[in-house]
DNA sequence: AGCAACCGTGTTTTT
DNA sequence: CACGGTTGCT
């Protein structure tokens, strides 16, 4: 580690160093960074340049004479951590702080104490796919649920443990006992595969640093400057990280933007920044509110619409800039002409000089990034996916990693289970769960099981042999585990013969899979070179906490395609907001209550702020999903920003003439980009979206739209019978609360509701 | 034990 | 539509 420079003296006052650290910076971004001591709270509304404040932050509190090794910095992915390292790095002070996710510091902070929760330091770390798996094989053992409540069940005990409560406490609060009983069988199977969910990473943590106080001062000492960023996506377990890491000290400077919280629903809690004043008494609060991305037009837009939340403390961004073209927007017959706009314009930007890398293509839900691959491809457009069905969770990829997992550690049940048959070595199901059940009835791993399998009333010969040849298998594989990681994976795909297997079934998608190894191989080779001490541990542990915008490569060219929750804290000169829908964005099963709505209107927001000069906003009239094609109406969102920054998108527009109700002027039916009729057209009146299609479509849902009254009784889909409470807004507004007969109050749009009366 | 054909079920968002 | 899981046949 390199020693810090003590504080240069060379020039009276501020150092040269320091004028350096403070070059360009506005007063508020002065403020927070030479904010060194005591609790500081950063409200950086999008675009502020709160990463620069961070990083100039670090680097500060170096050159003050903090040593970096006290310094930890919390960052959402790992790949903004390895920016805001490098960053710090190129400053000039010395780096050796700790920047990460809270994934990655808590893996950290436990290796070597996994000891204190009953695990091993080999412990391996379970992702969605194995979680999945551990809990189908807890279900079967019992009959309260069965397997169509397994999401359910797991995000009842996902976000209990992201509240920090154990099974105990769980059954405490009166939780259905079945709940607790699965909470508990399958936090036993875990600790008996030495194994932790994402949950658990975080659940020990906290709970150790409450509970073991030699843990909490061995790290407290260690940390004594803590910064998080994205404080409003924080849950309650790493709030509690926090606050027991800081609070000592008081040294914590979390930043954050309540308008761009949007991940309450995986338990995230806006409290945590709300309540920050209060839970660090004596805090600084700095606002930046200076915005330097985007364009005046693309500011005003995002900030009108984003007024639209109540729960909301009125802020106001501003930028110098001037450049004041308009917002486009393109309606588009379907989805697929919708990908076509976007295509062309994407060409035409190119041929103007914009990078492929300079746009970006947002929307709501992974699935829609189909027609964008589809009609990308056809016109040979370079394309990035960001996320959807990440390289590491492809069947092929995971067979091979969990070898390694086994080797790693030699309890993990649920990859081995994976592997003993795989490829087919004559090793079915009904010998799988027969090992099974003898190292339950045991006590222990399966791999013992196997190894034990010669003794094993009732197993095949055939079996016995091919476990045989499976271990010694193993063996071979063991002895590369030393070596560079990428030796091994070659070994591992050579000696289990998987792409033998893969070559002999003919199928196309399985010469798909035969590349997706060789780019496993040439992964590990990367990682060997950057990391030639972390180890085989260090490279599975990379695998499964990498998020998927941390392998998103910006110099790539081509136009990455994302999500809007994998498009938060990146930006673009051009960004293609697609899918603009009423049931997409907000989604259909975001929409019941006002939280909901709110945070897809965030959703929204952010997608809208990435935009530095271009944005493009565009809708379907018409969806097809499942085969069918269905009709929606343009997002309420759309409605709520000011017309006059938005204009209909230059392209030709043809409309099929099913659609030619859409042609306001009604002069030239295949003229669409009149029939890009923005909201504001309807001027005032403008509050109501545009008049869609839905309505004219479906007229037994506009009749529904008035006609209740409190106290009447009516029935819904999902949610059964219930009694009218109150009812507020009118025609597209119209809103219900309703009294369920589950005890439970829900207030429901009645444009979707679709509400009868009973 | 392994394979093929069929059925049914599902789309938020992710560390 | 597209995938995964189950069934039933060999």
């Amino acid at each position: 580690m390199i020693m810090i420079e003590p504080r240069t003296d060379r020039l009276s006052g501020r150092g040269e160093l320091e004028m350096k650290l403070l070059e360009d910076l506005n007063p508020s971004q002065v403020e927070a960074v030479t904010h060194v001591d005591g609790p500081l709270l950063v409200i950086a509304g999008a675009g502020t340049g709160k990463t620069r404040v961070i990083t100039r932050r670090i680097a500060y509190m170096i050159h003050e004479g903090i040593a970096p090794w006290n310094i930890l910095a919390i960052t959402f992915t790992k790949k903004a951590a390895g920016e805001m390292k490098e960053r710090v790095a190129q400053l000039g002070v010395a780096t050796g702080a700790w920047v990460s996710t809270f994934h990655s510091m808590c893996v950290q902070m436990l290796r070597p104490f996994a000891d204190l929760v009953g695990l091993r330091a080999s412990f391996t770390i379970y992702d969605a796919d194995d979680q999945k798996k551990l809990y189908k094989q807890i279900l079967q053992g019992q009959r309260e649920f069965d397997e169509k409540d397994l999401s359910l069940v797991m995000s009842v005990i996902s976000r209990a443990k992201n509240e920090l409560v154990s099974p105990s406490l769980l059954e405490e609060r009166g939780e259905n006992p079945a709940f607790v009983g699965i909470y508990r069988a399958y936090q036993a199977a875990l600790r008996k595969a030495n194994a932790m969910d994402f949950d658990d990473l975080l659940y020990y943590v906290a709970k150790l640093l409450l509970e073991n106080e030699d843990y909490r001062r061995h790290w407290t000492d260690r940390f004594r400057y803590v910064l998080v960023d994205e404080y409003q996506d924080t849950n309650h377990a790493q709030y509690v990280i926090v606050r027991e890491l800081a609070k000592e000290r008081g040294n914590v400077c979390a930043t954050g933007d309540p308008d761009q919280a949007i991940y309450t629903w995986r338990g995230a809690d806006i409290r945590n920044i709300l309540d920050f004043e209060h839970d660090f008494p004596n805090a600084k609060v700095v606002k930046l509110e200076r915005n330097y991305r985007s364009t005046k037009t693309i500011l005003r837009a995002a900030s009108e619409m984003i007024r639209n939340n109540t729960e909301r403390k009125e802020r106001e961004l501003y930028t110098d800039k001037v450049e004041t073209e308009p917002i486009k927007l393109l309606v588009c017959r379907d989805d697929e002409e919708e990908a076509e706009h976007i295509a062309a314009e994407v060409l035409r930007l190119q041929e103007d000089g914009v990078e492929l890398r300079d746009m970006a293509v947002f929307y709501r839900t992974n699935a829609q990034s189909r027609v964008f691959e589809k009609v990308f491809s056809g016109h040979r457009i370079p394309y990035v996916l960001i996320g959807a069905v990440g390289f590491y969770e492809r069947k092929e990829v995971k067979d091979i990693l969990a070898y390694l997992r086994v080797l790693v550690n030699d309890s993990d049940n649920v990859s081995l289970a994976r592997i003993l048959n795989v490829p087919p070595r004559g090793i079915g199901n009904t010998s799988i769960s027969r090992l099974e059940t003898w190292a339950e009835a045991h006590g222990t791993s399966l791999l013992t099981a196997v190894r034990e399998a010669e003794t094993i009333q009732g197993m095949p010969a055939r079996a016995k042999q091919s476990l045989r040849e499976f271990l010694s298998l193993l063996d071979q594989l063991r002895t590369f585990t030393q070596k560079p990681v990428a030796d091994l994976v070659e070994a591992t795909i050579k000696n289990t013969r998987y792409v033998e297997m893969l070559e002999a079934s003919g199928k196309p998608e399985d010469m798909d899979r035969i590349d997706n190894l060789e780019e496993l191989q040439r992964a590990a080779a990367i990682y060997d070179a950057a990391n030639p001490e972390r180890g085989l541990a260090g490279f599975l542990e990379d695998i499964t906490l990498l998020s998927d915008v941390d392998k998103y490569d910006e110099n790539a060219n081509a136009v990455p395609l994302m999500t809007l929750h994998c498009a938060k804290g990146l930006e673009f000169r051009v960004v293609f907001l697609s899918g603009l829908v009423d049931g997409l964005l907000p989604h259909y099963n975001s929409m019941e209550t006002q939280a909901e709505i709110e945070e897809e209107r965030r959703l929204c927001y952010v997608g809208m702020t990435r935009a530095k000069e271009k944005l493009y906003l565009t809708y379907p009239l018409e969806r097809s999903f499942w085969g069918a094609s269905r009709c929606s109406g343009p997002s309420r969102f759309l409605s709520e920003i000011p017309p006059d920054t938005i204009t209909p998108g230059r392209r030709v527009t043809r409309v099929r003439r099913t659609s030619r109700r859409w042609n306001v002027d009604g002069d030239d039916e295949d003229e669409a980009d009149r029939s890009g009729r923005h909201p504001g057209e309807r001027g005032a009146a403008g509050a109501e979206p545009p008049q869609t299609d839905a309505r004219a479509r479906t007229p037994s849902r506009s009749r529904q739209v008035s006609g209740f009254s409190p106290g009447e009784r009516v029935n819904h889909n999902t949610f059964g019978p219930g009694r009218v409470v109150q009812l507020e807004g009118s025609g597209e507004q119209a809103k219900a609360i309703v009294r369920f007969d589950d005890g439970y109050e829900r207030k429901l749009m009645l444009k979707y509701a679709n509400l009868t009366k009973i």
